[in-house]
DNA sequence: GCGGTAATGTAACGCCGTTACATTGGCCTC
DNA sequence: GAGGCCAATGTAACGGCGTTACATTACCGC
């Protein structure tokens, strides 16, 4: 991004670093993103790595960067202001769900909020359009958000581990009288209905009648 | 716990080694839970630790449990089931929040969802009160449960890094019409307001006139 | 050709989790 | 009491991590 690409040595830029510490957390962990490991993907030296980043936080302050550049434009679709509220929700949750490393990342960079500025603006729009402003619309943003990017992050965090989270039905003697509750508890989180029914209260709740 | 105390050399148990990882876990960082730390802290040797837990995966989902053992009891207030059910999600909440650190271990263990049992079961006898059984009940769990933890989960990743959090609002060009909304999401978040107004909307849904 | 500087390479520091191996010390048996 | 057993602790090392002091290269303008 600013340097410039004089040295055709071999041409290692910042750019092209970032690259490949994204490639390297999306094909494997955000374990795996070590200075030397970049470096050697890279065929070059560690010291190199941080000429051109700084340090590992720094790096990953801009792949986070970057990988938000790609979620910028929002485009909105239904036709009542609920419809079009809820794809937006829906449509935010689908691109955090298809970059999992983005909120691995942000998390670690403490960025996690920060990421939804555009979504921010988007729902504002939707919101004023449908009369709530002021304080009423920031309560219902913020509502809106945090369910969005916890419903993400809960599932990610959720699935790393699959083991734990299937409930043990043998631990709940006061429930053998309800077996389809117990059997439903059992089975895996269906965490995208959960988000569907948790935002449809939401919405429930902000926009009323409207 | 399964170590007899045969050898009163100096008496370091497993629970002795546990206890001493919560206390340096509460006193600072979980990034302060080093092996060798513990070690000096305990005054012993890096390897007596092993000996007595395993590894530091295993410590850590020891201290978990030792956690989770002081929140296994659930006491309900209230007189309408609503309000049984608010006491049960802010009581938990509020459990959760007096210890962050059990979040933060439990996420690097995957047990985040592990550790909601005693609140499921809690949660499926109102709901059992209130008519709502089977696959509806399950659903009004996960989502009340999803809801507690997130909101928890969220707040505290996010107030670790305080900078980014308050949204820039010069970033937003077309809400200028609407300062209050600008102010209102410029201030820092009120999370305890969000979680309330959502669990307010996810009762609304879930129980409806009950 | 020459100097400056952008870029890379070498080698080390201190930390981490983990482990092979040696050593201690209390108990039991003879 | 002597000897042995084995739980418990100590010593020292391995490989890997982020980071950095320092030396070295290669290109550009002069």
């Amino acid at each position: 991004m600013s340097q410039p690409a004089k040295s055709a040595r071999d041409a290692i830029s910042q750019e092209i670093v970032v690259e490949a510490a994204i490639r390297l957390v999306e094909e494997n962990d955000l374990d795996a993103l070590t200075m030397r490991r970049l470096a050697a993907e890279l065929g070059t030296a560690v010291t190199s790595i941080y000429w051109h980043v700084g340090n590992r936080d720094a790096l990953v302050d801009l792949m986070v960067d970057t990988l938000l550049a790609d979620m910028r434009e929002v485009t909105v679709g239904g036709r009542t202001p609920r419809a079009r509220i809820t794809s937006l929700c829906t449509q935010w949750r689908q691109r955090l769900w298809d970059h999992p490393h983005l909120i691995a990342l942000a998390h670690e960079r403490n960025k996690t909020l920060a990421m939804f500025q555009p979504m921010q603006a988007a729902l504002a729009r939707e919101l004023h359009a449908v009369g709530l402003r002021g304080k009423d619309a920031a309560v219902a943003i913020r509502g809106l958000q945090l369910h969005v990017v916890s419903s993400v992050v809960i599932e990610r965090t959720a699935q790393r581990g699959p083991t734990t989270d299937a409930t043990d039905p043998t631990a709940w003697p006061a429930l053998t009288e309800d077996p389809e509750l117990v059997a439903a508890l059992a089975a895996p989180v269906d965490y995208r209905a959960a988000f569907e029914v948790g935002l449809d209260a939401l919405l429930g709740r902000f926009l009323g009648s409207r």
